[in-house]
DNA sequence: GACCGTATACTCGGATAAAATATGTCCGAGTCTGGAAGG
DNA sequence: CCTTCCAGACTCGGACATATTTTATCCGAGTATACGGTC
């Protein structure tokens, strides 16, 4: 029960997070997010929830509200956001439907798949925020502000 | 649009293939394979004509007839059953909603979540059913054996 | 006794429903802002 | 002119529909087998 293909949230939640960094600390309404994306404003807010519940994102009322990150960017990992929005759930799950009554050893399939699920989040884990915004800077310097511009 | 969890139909098949490499030369009926495993019989041949299209398995039909590997063990990689089962979609497809019109450059989310799922596929495609095999024989000499038997 | 034709039963294969999950939407509770009245 | 109060509007938050994927099932097409008849 492995899976290969992430809900679209993820992404979602993975970009405003970004722009929430880039905003500093100017909260960002979730309609204006959803606006610089082209997303649907309603369902947007469902992911920032989540981030929100996961101590990455904290939301403020009323008006001049919105958005903003609650931790430094350099401290949120790509793998504390996937696990905010599409749970923390492992990837690979043995139901154990090998025959002959409880087996004392670990199935082998479990073991070989659980191996390529901590690959994958490793990889997850050890790239924050801080170095996406790297990567885009060092591909285009404006972006950042550009994109602060935009939302504030 | 990352998943963090796999289709059931995926762990069916490699358990599947497994018993499949350890029945040898001797065809195995779906029917037979979804009893030894307590599975819906109907369904698991959904998956086992995935694996047969992709050309992992090979089917003859009639009476003494079913299921056995179109390949040696060691040439059938978990990537390979996955793929068959789950679809070969990229993982993560960055759908580019980032603002400001088209970008030359490679969205660094998407380059990000491309390498985490590079080192997952690695992972996959770097063990084949005769690794596990060899892992349930140091774990417990008799169970392919003990297979076998039932199944054929 | 050996060979051939035929009926049979068993196999897979794709087309067809039901359930679960992901996606999308709505309206109510709470709160900060801004202005107006009063001191 | 400064302080206080109040009304308003904007924000999030969780409860409620829709669409898509996954899971599950059924019945028909095709084929190797096994038997019976024939030479």
């Amino acid at each position: 029960m492995v899976v290969v293909k992430m809900t679209e949230g993820v992404e979602w939640a993975l970009h405003c997070c970004l722009d929430l960094a880039w905003a500093g600390d100017t909260p960002v309404p979730a309609a204006r997010l959803a606006a610089h994306h082209g997303l649907p404003p309603a369902y947007l807010t469902k992911q920032l929830q989540a981030l929100g519940r996961a101590g990455i994102v904290r939301s403020t009322p009323g008006p001049r509200g919105g958005y903003l990150l609650d931790r430094p960017p350099h401290t949120v990992t790509l793998m504390d956001v996937v696990a905010a929005v599409d749970g923390a759930d492992p990837a690979f799950r043995c139901t154990e439907i090998r025959a002959g009554g409880p087996h004392t050893t670990r199935c082998a399939i479990d073991t070989a798949m659980a191996r390529a699920d901590l690959a994958w989040r490793r990889e997850l884990a050890a790239r924050t925020l801080a170095d996406l915004d790297a990567d885009v800077r060092r591909a285009d310097p404006d972006a950042p502000a550009a994109t602060r511009a935009r939302l504030t």
